[in-house]
DNA sequence: TTATTATATGCAACTAAGTCGCATTTAATT
DNA sequence: AATTAAATGCGACTTAGTTGCATATAATAA
Protein backbone atom coordinates (compact mmCIF):
# COMPACT_ATOMS: atom_id res chain seq x y z
CA UNK A 1 0.00 0.00 0.00
CA UNK A 2 1.81 2.93 -0.98
CA UNK A 3 0.62 6.40 0.17
CA UNK A 4 0.85 8.34 -2.29
CA UNK A 5 -1.89 6.34 -4.08
CA UNK A 6 -4.27 7.55 -1.03
CA UNK A 7 -3.33 11.10 -2.18
CA UNK A 8 -3.53 10.63 -5.78
CA UNK A 9 -6.37 12.13 -7.90
CA UNK A 10 -7.28 14.22 -4.52
CA UNK A 11 -7.74 17.55 -4.22
CA UNK A 12 -4.70 17.56 -1.75
CA UNK A 13 -0.85 18.65 -1.82
CA UNK A 14 1.24 15.56 -0.92
CA UNK A 15 3.44 17.32 2.19
CA UNK A 16 5.92 15.69 4.13
CA UNK A 17 3.82 16.25 6.95
CA UNK A 18 0.99 14.30 5.50
CA UNK A 19 3.03 11.50 4.09
CA UNK A 20 3.67 11.25 8.15
CA UNK A 21 0.41 11.54 8.94
CA UNK A 22 -1.51 8.78 6.42
CA UNK A 23 2.36 6.70 7.33
CA UNK A 24 1.74 6.34 11.75
CA UNK A 25 -2.05 5.56 10.32
CA UNK A 26 -1.53 2.83 8.20
CA UNK A 27 0.85 1.14 10.04
CA UNK A 28 -1.35 1.44 13.20
CA UNK A 29 -3.33 -1.06 11.78
CA UNK A 30 -6.01 0.43 14.16
CA UNK A 31 -7.82 3.35 14.86
CA UNK A 32 -5.84 6.01 16.56
CA UNK A 33 -6.73 9.39 18.30
CA UNK A 34 -4.87 12.43 18.62
CA UNK A 35 -2.59 12.22 21.54
CA UNK A 36 -1.47 8.71 19.92
CA UNK A 37 -0.66 10.54 17.02
CA UNK A 38 1.26 13.42 18.33
CA UNK A 39 3.83 11.36 20.39
CA UNK A 40 4.88 10.03 16.51
CA UNK A 41 4.83 13.53 15.27
CA UNK A 42 5.81 17.34 15.33
CA UNK A 43 2.83 18.91 13.58
CA UNK A 44 1.11 21.95 14.87
CA UNK A 45 -2.61 20.68 17.04
CA UNK A 46 -4.64 23.09 14.55
CA UNK A 47 -2.62 21.42 11.41
CA UNK A 48 -3.46 18.18 12.63
CA UNK A 49 -7.29 18.90 12.97
CA UNK A 50 -7.13 20.92 9.76
CA UNK A 51 -5.34 17.55 7.64
CA UNK A 52 -7.34 14.84 9.19
CA UNK A 53 -10.92 17.04 8.57
CA UNK A 54 -9.32 16.97 5.17
CA UNK A 55 -8.83 14.08 4.45
CA UNK A 56 -12.38 13.00 5.99
CA UNK A 57 -13.64 14.93 3.77
CA UNK A 58 -12.02 13.87 0.36
CA UNK A 59 -12.75 10.21 1.34
CA UNK A 60 -9.58 9.27 2.69
CA UNK A 61 -10.66 8.87 6.57
CA UNK A 62 -13.22 7.55 9.04
CA UNK A 63 -13.40 9.16 12.34
CA UNK A 64 -15.61 8.43 15.59
CA UNK A 65 -16.00 8.58 19.07
CA UNK A 66 -14.39 6.05 21.40
CA UNK A 67 -15.97 5.79 24.75
CA UNK A 68 -13.54 7.48 26.50
CA UNK A 69 -14.45 10.86 24.77
CA UNK A 70 -11.92 10.73 22.44
CA UNK A 71 -12.42 11.00 18.46
CA UNK A 72 -10.09 7.65 17.11
CA UNK A 73 -9.14 8.26 13.15
CA UNK A 74 -8.63 5.26 10.80
CA UNK A 75 -7.42 4.94 7.17
CA UNK A 76 -10.71 4.10 4.98
CA UNK A 77 -8.75 0.89 3.59
CA UNK A 78 -10.99 -1.91 4.02
CA UNK A 79 -14.54 -1.05 5.33
CA UNK A 80 -15.44 -2.61 8.74
CA UNK A 81 -17.02 -2.13 11.78
CA UNK A 82 -15.80 -1.22 15.27
CA UNK A 83 -16.15 -2.29 18.82
CA UNK A 84 -15.91 0.11 21.41
CA UNK A 85 -16.23 -1.36 24.97
CA UNK A 86 -18.16 1.17 27.64
CA UNK A 87 -16.26 -0.73 30.48
CA UNK A 88 -12.55 -0.86 29.49
CA UNK A 89 -12.95 1.85 26.35
CA UNK A 90 -10.72 -0.46 24.12
CA UNK A 91 -11.79 0.05 20.62
CA UNK A 92 -12.07 -3.63 18.64
CA UNK A 93 -12.19 -3.69 14.69
CA UNK A 94 -15.06 -6.23 13.48
CA UNK A 95 -14.36 -7.59 10.54
CA UNK A 96 -17.77 -10.24 10.17
CA UNK A 97 -20.11 -7.35 10.89
CA UNK A 98 -22.38 -6.55 7.69
CA UNK A 99 -24.81 -3.70 7.91
CA UNK A 100 -27.04 -2.57 4.41
CA UNK A 101 -29.34 0.16 4.74
CA UNK A 102 -31.35 0.69 1.72
CA UNK A 103 -31.22 4.63 0.38
CA UNK A 104 -27.98 5.57 2.77
CA UNK A 105 -24.42 5.66 2.18
CA UNK A 106 -22.76 4.10 5.02
CA UNK A 107 -18.54 5.03 6.18
CA UNK A 108 -18.50 3.38 9.18
CA UNK A 109 -20.54 1.03 11.76
CA UNK A 110 -19.68 2.01 15.66
CA UNK A 111 -21.06 -0.97 18.36
CA UNK A 112 -21.35 0.10 21.80
CA UNK A 113 -21.25 -2.68 24.55
CA UNK A 114 -19.51 -4.32 26.68
CA UNK A 115 -16.54 -6.30 25.48
CA UNK A 116 -15.48 -10.48 25.89
CA UNK A 117 -13.12 -9.69 28.33
CA UNK A 118 -15.12 -7.06 30.14
CA UNK A 119 -17.73 -9.58 30.23
CA UNK A 120 -15.21 -12.40 31.51
CA UNK A 121 -14.36 -10.95 34.53
CA UNK A 122 -17.70 -9.19 35.23
CA UNK B 1 -43.99 5.13 31.51
CA UNK B 2 -43.07 5.80 34.82
CA UNK B 3 -40.05 8.14 35.62
CA UNK B 4 -39.89 6.38 38.79
CA UNK B 5 -40.01 2.77 37.32
CA UNK B 6 -36.43 3.85 35.44
CA UNK B 7 -34.53 4.74 38.93
CA UNK B 8 -36.44 2.22 40.71
CA UNK B 9 -34.04 -0.62 42.15
CA UNK B 10 -31.29 1.29 41.19
CA UNK B 11 -28.67 2.83 43.55
CA UNK B 12 -29.94 6.42 42.56
CA UNK B 13 -31.53 9.09 44.79
CA UNK B 14 -35.04 10.35 43.28
CA UNK B 15 -34.08 14.41 43.08
CA UNK B 16 -36.48 16.23 40.99
CA UNK B 17 -34.21 17.60 39.01
CA UNK B 18 -33.03 13.79 37.77
CA UNK B 19 -36.91 13.52 37.60
CA UNK B 20 -37.20 16.50 35.18
CA UNK B 21 -33.85 15.18 33.49
CA UNK B 22 -35.50 11.76 32.47
CA UNK B 23 -38.59 13.58 31.78
CA UNK B 24 -37.38 15.84 29.18
CA UNK B 25 -35.21 12.88 27.60
CA UNK B 26 -38.21 10.61 27.41
CA UNK B 27 -40.39 13.25 26.04
CA UNK B 28 -37.88 14.40 22.83
CA UNK B 29 -38.17 10.34 22.55
CA UNK B 30 -34.58 11.00 20.28
CA UNK B 31 -31.16 11.73 21.46
CA UNK B 32 -30.30 14.69 22.71
CA UNK B 33 -27.25 16.86 23.65
CA UNK B 34 -26.23 19.25 26.34
CA UNK B 35 -27.53 22.41 24.73
CA UNK B 36 -30.68 20.90 24.06
CA UNK B 37 -31.22 19.38 27.34
CA UNK B 38 -29.53 23.10 28.94
CA UNK B 39 -32.21 25.15 27.11
CA UNK B 40 -35.05 22.98 29.61
CA UNK B 41 -33.51 22.98 32.77
CA UNK B 42 -31.49 24.76 35.40
CA UNK B 43 -28.86 22.47 36.34
CA UNK B 44 -25.60 23.19 36.85
CA UNK B 45 -23.36 21.47 34.25
CA UNK B 46 -21.23 19.48 36.86
CA UNK B 47 -24.67 18.27 38.25
CA UNK B 48 -25.55 17.35 34.34
CA UNK B 49 -22.55 15.32 33.43
CA UNK B 50 -22.40 13.50 36.97
CA UNK B 51 -26.60 12.61 36.42
CA UNK B 52 -25.39 11.35 32.71
CA UNK B 53 -22.55 9.07 34.04
CA UNK B 54 -24.58 7.67 36.94
CA UNK B 55 -27.60 7.41 34.35
CA UNK B 56 -25.05 5.56 32.34
CA UNK B 57 -23.36 3.65 34.61
CA UNK B 58 -26.80 2.17 35.92
CA UNK B 59 -27.69 0.98 32.45
CA UNK B 60 -30.80 4.06 32.15
CA UNK B 61 -29.29 5.74 28.99
CA UNK B 62 -26.77 5.01 26.63
CA UNK B 63 -24.75 8.10 25.16
CA UNK B 64 -23.12 8.58 21.72
CA UNK B 65 -21.10 10.99 20.10
CA UNK B 66 -22.78 12.89 16.65
CA UNK B 67 -20.32 14.30 14.10
CA UNK B 68 -21.16 17.76 14.97
CA UNK B 69 -18.60 16.07 18.08
CA UNK B 70 -21.37 16.61 20.83
CA UNK B 71 -22.59 13.91 22.61
CA UNK B 72 -25.83 12.85 22.28
CA UNK B 73 -28.07 11.07 25.43
CA UNK B 74 -31.12 9.34 25.23
CA UNK B 75 -33.09 6.96 27.08
CA UNK B 76 -32.53 2.78 26.86
CA UNK B 77 -36.14 1.81 26.22
CA UNK B 78 -36.48 -0.24 22.92
CA UNK B 79 -33.08 -0.85 22.03
CA UNK B 80 -32.52 0.07 18.21
CA UNK B 81 -29.84 1.69 15.99
CA UNK B 82 -28.57 6.07 14.99
CA UNK B 83 -27.86 6.58 12.13
CA UNK B 84 -25.39 10.10 11.95
CA UNK B 85 -24.78 11.85 8.50
CA UNK B 86 -21.66 12.87 8.14
CA UNK B 87 -22.99 15.34 5.97
CA UNK B 88 -25.49 17.76 7.81
CA UNK B 89 -24.68 15.89 10.91
CA UNK B 90 -28.28 14.49 11.67
CA UNK B 91 -29.44 12.21 13.77
CA UNK B 92 -31.96 9.48 13.06
CA UNK B 93 -33.20 6.44 14.81
CA UNK B 94 -33.09 3.02 13.35
CA UNK B 95 -35.19 0.35 14.29
CA UNK B 96 -35.20 -2.50 11.60
CA UNK B 97 -31.27 -2.97 11.81
CA UNK B 98 -30.50 -6.15 14.09
CA UNK B 99 -27.07 -6.62 14.95
CA UNK B 100 -25.95 -9.73 17.21
CA UNK B 101 -21.97 -10.20 18.05
CA UNK B 102 -21.58 -13.73 20.03
CA UNK B 103 -19.36 -13.18 23.10
CA UNK B 104 -20.49 -9.57 23.28
CA UNK B 105 -23.09 -7.38 25.10
CA UNK B 106 -24.19 -4.88 22.63
CA UNK B 107 -25.72 -1.37 24.24
CA UNK B 108 -25.67 0.44 20.88
CA UNK B 109 -25.13 0.75 17.34
CA UNK B 110 -24.22 3.63 15.54
CA UNK B 111 -23.92 3.84 11.71
CA UNK B 112 -22.33 6.86 10.09
CA UNK B 113 -22.88 7.83 6.82
CA UNK B 114 -24.80 9.91 4.03
CA UNK B 115 -28.24 9.95 5.05
CA UNK B 116 -31.11 10.12 2.01
CA UNK B 117 -31.86 13.76 1.73
CA UNK B 118 -28.38 14.23 2.06
CA UNK B 119 -27.49 11.64 -0.76
CA UNK B 120 -30.78 13.46 -3.07
CA UNK B 121 -29.56 16.52 -3.24
CA UNK B 122 -25.82 15.81 -3.82
C1' DT C 1 -42.27 14.19 63.02
C1' DT C 2 -37.69 15.14 63.79
C1' DA C 3 -32.67 13.86 63.72
C1' DT C 4 -29.13 11.60 61.16
C1' DT C 5 -26.33 10.64 57.32
C1' DA C 6 -25.00 9.59 52.88
C1' DT C 7 -25.65 11.46 48.59
C1' DA C 8 -26.69 15.27 45.33
C1' DT C 9 -26.05 19.95 44.19
C1' DG C 10 -23.95 24.53 42.84
C1' DC C 11 -19.99 27.10 42.39
C1' DA C 12 -15.47 28.11 40.86
C1' DA C 13 -11.40 26.73 38.97
C1' DC C 14 -9.45 23.71 35.94
C1' DT C 15 -8.05 20.48 31.72
C1' DA C 16 -8.09 19.27 27.14
C1' DA C 17 -10.18 18.97 22.44
C1' DG C 18 -10.91 21.42 18.74
C1' DT C 19 -11.21 26.09 16.04
C1' DC C 20 -9.82 30.54 13.90
C1' DG C 21 -7.12 34.44 12.09
C1' DC C 22 -2.91 35.70 10.42
C1' DA C 23 1.88 35.83 8.96
C1' DT C 24 5.16 32.69 6.92
C1' DT C 25 6.55 28.63 4.33
C1' DT C 26 6.23 25.11 0.92
C1' DA C 27 4.48 22.20 -3.05
C1' DA C 28 2.95 22.37 -7.55
C1' DT C 29 2.80 24.99 -11.89
C1' DT C 30 4.44 28.15 -15.58
C1' DA D 1 13.81 30.28 -11.30
C1' DA D 2 9.36 32.82 -10.49
C1' DT D 3 4.62 32.51 -9.30
C1' DT D 4 0.78 31.35 -6.51
C1' DA D 5 -2.49 28.80 -4.07
C1' DA D 6 -2.51 25.92 -0.39
C1' DA D 7 -0.29 24.22 4.01
C1' DT D 8 1.93 25.29 8.28
C1' DG D 9 2.90 27.16 13.01
C1' DC D 10 1.70 30.19 16.46
C1' DG D 11 -1.25 32.23 19.73
C1' DA D 12 -5.58 33.22 21.31
C1' DC D 13 -9.88 31.47 21.80
C1' DT D 14 -14.32 28.45 22.65
C1' DT D 15 -16.58 24.91 24.73
C1' DA D 16 -17.18 20.05 26.61
C1' DG D 17 -16.31 17.80 30.41
C1' DT D 18 -13.96 17.21 35.28
C1' DT D 19 -12.73 18.01 40.19
C1' DG D 20 -12.73 19.73 45.02
C1' DC D 21 -15.31 21.62 48.39
C1' DA D 22 -19.00 23.69 51.06
C1' DT D 23 -23.98 23.48 51.30
C1' DA D 24 -28.49 21.40 50.57
C1' DT D 25 -31.58 17.62 50.16
C1' DA D 26 -33.57 12.74 49.99
C1' DA D 27 -33.82 8.51 52.36
C1' DT D 28 -33.54 6.32 56.87
C1' DA D 29 -33.71 5.49 61.63
C1' DA D 30 -35.44 7.09 66.05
Amino acid sequence: MKIEELIKNKNIKLTTARVRLLEILEEANRPLCYEEIKKDISMDKATFYRNISKFEEEGILNAFESNDKKRYFELKLKPHAHFVCVACNSVECIKDVDISLPGYEINNVIINGKCRSCLASA
